[in-house]
DNA sequence: GTGCAGTCTGGACCATAGTCCAGAGTCAAG
DNA sequence: CTTGACTCTGGACTATGGTCCAGACTGCAC
């Protein structure tokens, strides 16, 4: 397979293959004698690994590792679950930093009749003083 | 007051103050006869106004268009209020689109027993195949 | 044998929001 | 009058995750 099919296959854009190829994160596929690359289906898994995880949120630096875990042959799968609690502590904790936000938002809108003159603006007044 | 100061006031680094000025946030300050920049009680207010709103998740493009409509003398607040409720739509979906992906992250913590033959882990075959 | 689609490389560039630096000038205290 | 703290400028650099490009080569059809 070459590397256009590979793209349409998984939907990864052929930059981004040979971006994630030069940062270690698919390993270097064979080569034709043309040079063009040649992927198999273990490509397809893998890439398509790399999309699902970054749709979870992983960064590329945490998929690298994963790929690196899930590559040693007969290791226990503690690591694999350890990243996976982390990386939902991780987005727990984000929820609950944008659900203070949200509360901010929610009292500033609700503060604010949306007509007048703006030097009577709530949120512009709220946002602005030095204190609380 | 030098930069120095309004830097301990707000709680902003004078490289990041400077940063706003030439990006259109902070207005250009008046100078000391030295080239030292003099700020008052309003920049204070102002730089107060981008630490909050930031804090709020606005980018740095939307809190230089608040300030702009802020700035306009004898304006309706409507357009303040528009850009509050426009974010707070933003991070209702942002929370939204967290829930889904903690979800997918329980589903595969609670499916993953945390030992075993990394051959056998869940959470590995459920992120390399290819359908869902 | 010509044209066109696909692929190759290295490097430049994008957005976001800063952060750091060198080299020079300023200011107040001792 | 020197020392040390503060400030000035422009530009380089950070991190993340790509995206685009020129110029050259390959492979297949007509």
């Amino acid at each position: 397979m070459q590397i256009g099919q590979l793209a349409k296959r998984t939907g990864v854009p052929i930059d981004t293959i040979r971006y994630y190829e030069n940062h270690d994160i698919l390993p270097s596929p064979a080569r034709h004698a043309s040079g063009y690359r040649s992927y198999d289906d273990g490509d397809v898994a893998r890439l398509t690994f790399v999309r699902r995880a970054k749709a979870l949120g992983f960064t590329l630096r945490e998929i690298r590792e994963l790929l690196a875990l899930s590559g040693r042959q007969g290791e226990d799968m503690s690591g694999v679950r350890d990243a996976a609690s982390a990386r939902l502590a991780d987005v727990e904790h984000k929820i609950a930093e944008l659900t203070r936000v949200r509360e901010g938002l929610r009292q500033l809108v609700a503060a604010c009749p949306g007509h007048g003159h703006l030097s009577t603006c709530p949120i512009l007044a709220a946002l602005s003083t030095e204190d609380a």
